[in-house]
RNA sequence: UGGGGUGUAGCCAAGCGGUAAGGCACCGGGUUUUGGUCCCGGCAUGCGGAGGUUCGAAUCCUCCCACCCCAGCCA
């Protein structure tokens, strides 16, 4: 073994160092960063706008950001962008610090505001006037707009852009005093009207708002614009790679541009591309929108791509971050597809589930050779991918429900579950044959007359004889009534927001949410409580709602197991 | 008709001059007391297009095309 070792190619990075590779291409800048001594460490933020809630998107950006103080041991702050005061709420905040603690990442006691910095951004921006890097501006909002000029053509100088440093400085001190009505003056850089770049032409750096701050009150009627405020909070807490949208791959100019007039700390802006998913919308003003038009049961609905609509959907946070981690990190605008998500949580919750019985279409079976008032405890497996969650009992009797999808009078090619004549498995019990179908005056079934075979119990027979299915099933006087909620995709089309001339909210998906108010389940769920998971077999994975109360226990189904008849049929009528 | 970006399979995404990883989806098959899980196999003579450099190009050069972002006192 040892020579065999000689003989293989040298790693590069044996010894102690860790043996971790660049997965995508900030690692690959930071590790340079590292190698180059532009920096000796690595200090990133997640820098939530407190004004709307997290949603997947943002997940993506959590994980990044915290994984890569992770795994090169430092840090990441949480770090609040609160500079526009009319948006912004506590609330969203509260939600925020919880969705990223259940998403299970740590900011420690680095929560930071922007507005924490109000006061040294209002002297610094002193500083680039006393320096000639900044004036204040008379135009109004329109007039602005028009001397910006356009993509193609240069913008032209403010009539104000010359006024004297003492005038300036003057001027900025009386609108901090609350002197100027909103929108009468601003503050701007002085950058170059004729950039290419529409972000160098002079931009805002403070506008006049006499509105309360959710955090620092009536103290300030001047807010500092996201260009002015962004990278400056960076610099203050020693943020070394400030990672951001594309979006802002414009602004990063600006954002050195400001650092360099200051001469401080100066941290490097790398941008990527935000998460888009099929079959659902990321922007929290299409979000918001489906919450306050009532489109959705408010910002935690479980259609939601929200975290916390995830959350009351089932969704762990290991699924989620397992998700954020196969998607990967790159510039290519992309939308990934919402099945990839669906694997990760089945791929979770088929190892943790704890399995159990229930009917959510219930069609009644009479075992006819079954004692009257006998009953009988079955024992069934917990979980098949881990012994360790041992067994239960569940209670066998006369009269039973299964699944109504499971018993067909006409059985089609391939549909090998129940029907006349034939014989199947009930899981943990008996095989059963059905003997009769008792109808309705309007010929719907009501009924199902079986025999069962005592020497199977268990659901296995001596004679090796085989049935082709197994069905799940619950003895009707000892299942307990619960409500189910079949969520499904919240919009029928791929890309909901991707249509020029159609608004999103035509391509809801009417069917998003189905409803069943009295299913029935096995009884050893009677004490389930909020937020447990599990799997129904044959049916997919379920949790308990919020909603449940000591009489209605609530189930929400998270995600359907992949069902392969399903996809059989649907074919079969494809072809016919 | 300015500037900044991005194009590798149906969807993501590795690749960094030596002959196209991986995952999801999909399609076969096996195991199975969940039509679940698991296992095995298939799925780009091809990297937006056209030229060029090179023994050799997804990788380098040139031109072209497509798509995304920017004209908030939003972030």
């Amino acid at each position: 073994m040892t020579d065999r070792k000689a003989s293989e190619p040298k790693e590069e990075n044996n010894g102690n160092e860790k043996s971790t590779r660049p997965s995508n291409f900030i690692e690959e800048i930071i590790e340079e960063d590292l190698r180059s001594g532009r920096y000796d460490r690595v200090h990133t933020r997640f820098p939530p706008e407190p004004n709307g809630y997290l949603h997947i998107g943002h997940a993506k950006s959590i994980c990044l950001n915290f994984g890569l103080a992770e795994k090169y041991g430092g840090l990441c702050n949480l770090r609040f962008d609160d500079t526009n005061p009319v948006k912004e709420e506590q609330e969203y905040i509260d939600a925020i610090k919880e969705d990223v603690r259940w998403l299970g990442f740590d900011w420690g006691d680095r929560e930071y505001y922007a507005s924490d910095y109000f006061e040294q951004l209002y002297e610094w921006a002193v500083e680039l006037i006393k320096k000639g890097k900044a004036y204040v501006d008379d135009l109004s909002a329109e007039e602005i707009r028009q001397y910006r000029g356009t993509l193609t053509e240069p913008g032209k100088e403010s009539p104000y852009r010359n006024r004297s440093v003492e005038e300036n400085l003057e001027l900025f001190q009386r609108m901090r005093a609350g002197e100027f009505p909103d929108g009468s003056k601003v503050l701007r850089a002085k950058i170059d009207m004729a950039s290419p770049n529409l972000n160098l032409r002079d931009p805002v750096m403070y506008r006049i708002l006499h509105a309360r701050h959710h955090r620092t009150g009536e103290k300030w009627c001047i807010y500092p614009m996201y260009d002015w405020a962004h990278g400056q909070s960076d610099s203050i807490e020693g943020i070394t790679h400030s990672i951001c949208t594309l979006e802002f791959e414009d602004h990063r100019p600006l954002y050195d541009w400001f650092l360099d007039q200051l001469g401080i700390f100066h941290p490097r802006q790398i941008e990527f591309a935000r998460l888009n998913l099929s079959y659902t919308v990321m922007s929290k003003r299409m979000l918001n929108e489906l919450v306050q038009g009532g489109y959705v049961n408010g910002w935690d609905d479980p259609r939601m791509p929200t975290l916390s609509g995830l959350r009351r959907r089932g969704y762990t946070p290991e699924a989620i971050r397992d998700f954020c981690t196969r998607i990967g990190v790159a510039k290519a605008d992309s939308i990934v597809d919402i099945s990839l998500l669906e694997h990760c949580i089945r791929d979770d919750l088929n190892k943790r589930a704890p399995r159990r019985m229930a009917v959510l279409r219930p069609l009644k079976v009479v075992i006819v050779n079954y004692p009257e008032n006998q009953v009988e405890e079955m024992e069934a497996v917990n979980n098949p991918e881990d012994e360790s969650m041992g067994t239960r009992k569940v209670p066998f009797s006369r009269v039973l429900y299964i699944e109504r999808d499971d018993f067909r009078e006409d059985p089609p090619k391939k549909f090998f579950r129940l029907a006349p004549g034939r014989e199947v498995r009930l899981r943990y019990a008996y095989y059963i044959k059905c003997v009769d179908v008792i109808k309705d005056e309007n010929g719907e079934i009501v009924e199902l007359h079986c025999t069962y075979d005592p020497e199977t119990r268990g659901g296995w027979s001596k004679d090796g004889r085989k049935v082709k299915a197994t069905l799940h099933w619950v003895s009707a006087s000892h299942a307990v009534p619960i409500e189910v909620r079949l969520y499904d995709r919240l919009f029928n089309d791929p890309n909901p927001a991707g249509h020029k001339d159609r608004d999103f909210k035509e391509f809801l998906n009417p069917e998003s949410l189905e409803t069943i108010p009295r299913a029935w389940a096995e009884p050893s769920l009677a004490n389930a409580r909020a937020g447990e998971r599990f799997q129904f077999e044959r049916l997919g994975y379920f949790v308990v709602d919020p909603d449940s109360t000591e009489n209605q226990l609530v189930f929400n189904r998270t995600v359907p197991l992949r069902d392969t008849w399903a996809k059989i049929e649907k074919k079969m009528k494809g072809a016919s």
